[in-house]
DNA sequence: CTCGAAATGGATCGTGCATTCCACTCTAAC
DNA sequence: GTTAGAGTGGAATGCACGATCCATTTCGAG
C-alpha cells in the first residue's frame, strides 16, 4: 500500500518529514500539470530539497509517480469516509459534496485518482496496478454502504450491491472527466443524479 | 473542425495522403502509448515519412495532437452512426457493441477521446477545447435518439434527454477508464447495464 | 516547356530534464 | 564522544527529443 524508497531504507523521523513533504509536492503537481508535464526539478523546488534527496527517498521518478498514486488513494478513501452510502440522504449529501468541490477547483483536475490512471495505464504497468488497487478500496466503501441499505430491505434483493457501486464509481469518474474537459459542472451533475435516481428507484420509490 | 498545418497552405493531392498517413500513425500511437509517450521520431517512422515533412504539415508537436484530436472525433462519432440511440434495443445494440470492442482490445486505450481528454485538460487548453467540440458532436448524436424516443411516448415527458444523454456519456467514459484501469469489462458492463436500466425504467416499463 | 511552389530527405542543433556523483552535515545508538 | 549510516547540497553528466535548415525532387498550372 506505500511504495517504499530505495530497498526499504530505514527512515528516522526528520527523513519521513521529508519524504512525506516530497509526495504532497508532486501530488499537487501532478495534480495540476499531470505526470508528464511535471519535472523532478519542479517537485524539488516545491518540495524545498535538493535533487539528491529526491533519489535518496525514491529510486526514480516512477517510483515517486507509484507513491502519488498511493497516497491520493489513501486521501480520497479517507476523505469519503466522513459519508454515509447507506442512505439516499447520504448519498445525496456526498453528491453535493463531490459537485461543490469541483465548482471550488473550477472544474479543473478531474478525479485526484481517475485521472492518474488515464495518464498511466497505458504507460506504467505497476502504477496501472496501484490505481486500480486504489479504485479497489474505494468501491469497497461504497459497496459496504449499499449493503447496509439492502440488509436494512431499502434496496430490492435482486441488486447486486457490487455491481451497483462500480456503476456509481464509473458514474461518477466519467462525470468528472467531461466536466474536467468542458469545465461544467453539468454533466458530473447528470451523471451522478441518474445513478442516484436509479438507486432511489430500486429502493422501492418510483418517482 | 480540422486543423490546419502551418498558415493554411495548399495541398496536393498527395500531401493530403502523407498528412492523413501522419495523422493516422500519430492516433495509432498515442491511442496505444498516450501523448507524451509518443515521440515525433515514432510517428515519424510510423508514418514513414521525414521529419521535415511532419513539420511540413504541422506547425509542432500540439498541432499534431489537436489533429489527432479531431481526428479520432471524426471516426468515434462516425462509428456511432450506424447505431440506432432512438429504441432500448437499440441501445443494448450499442452496448454489446462498446463491450465487445474493448475485450478485443484486452481492455487497453480506455476511450480514443476520452483519454485525450484526461491528459490534455490540464495542459493544452485548445486541445481540451476540442475534445469539448468532439463530446458535443458525440451527445448530439445520443440526444437526438432519446429526443425521438420521447416524441413517440417511450420516455416520460418530464426526462431531460439532454441531460440523459449527457449521464448517459459519462456512465459510458467512467466505464471505459474503470474498465482501463482494471482491465476488466465489469465495469463498464455495470456502468452501462444501470444507465439502460435506468432508460428502462423511465420508459414506462418497470422491471 | 518551364517556373514557382509543394513535397521530401536527412543531417544538425539546442536544450530540457532525469539521473549521477561526491563532498559535507546531522542524528542517534552504544 | 565516537562512529556508522541517514540526510542534505549542488554541481555535472548525458541523452532523448523537439525543432530547424538546406538541398533536392516532384507536381501542376499556364
Amino acid at each position: 500500500m506505500n511504495a517504499t524508497g530505495p530497498s526499504a531504507r530505514p527512515l528516522t523521523r526528520k527523513g519521513q518529514e521529508t519524504r512525506q513533504r516530497i509526495v504532497d509536492a508532486a501530488a499537487g503537481l501532478i495534480f495540476r500539470q499531470g505526470v508528464a508535464n511535471t519535472t523532478i526539478e519542479d517537485v524539488r523546488a516545491a518540495a524545498d530539497v535538493s535533487s539528491s534527496q529526491l533519489y535518496h527517498y525514491f529510486e526514480d521518478k516512477t517510483a515517486l509517480v507509484w507513491a502519488v498514486v498511493d497516497h491520493q488513494a489513501d486521501t480520497m478513501v479517507g476523505g469519503q469516509e466522513m459519508f454515509d452510502f447507506s442512505t439516499l440522504d447520504g448519498l445525496r449529501a456526498w453528491r453535493d459534496f463531490v459537485i461543490a468541490a469541483q465548482r471550488e477547483h473550477h472544474c479543473s483536475g478531474g478525479c485526484p485518482i481517475g485521472s492518474l490512471g488515464g495518464q498511466l495505464a497505458e504507460t506504467d504497468p505497476d502504477a496501472r496496478a496501484h490505481v486500480a488497487e486504489g479504485f479497489k478500496r474505494w468501491e469497497a466503501t461504497i459497496q459496504g454502504g449499499l449493503r447496509e441499505m439492502q440488509a436494512r430491505g431499502e434496496l430490492t434483493p435482486d441488486t447486486d450491491p457490487a455491481t451497483l457501486a462500480l456503476a456509481l464509481l464509473a458514474a461518477l469518474q466519467g462525470g468528472l472527466l467531461l466536466t474536467q474537459v468542458k469545465r461544467d459542472t453539468k454533466p458530473l451533475e447528470a451523471a451522478l443524479d441518474a445513478m442516484l435516481e436509479l438507486i432511489a428507484r430500486l429502493s422501492g420509490g418510483n418517482s
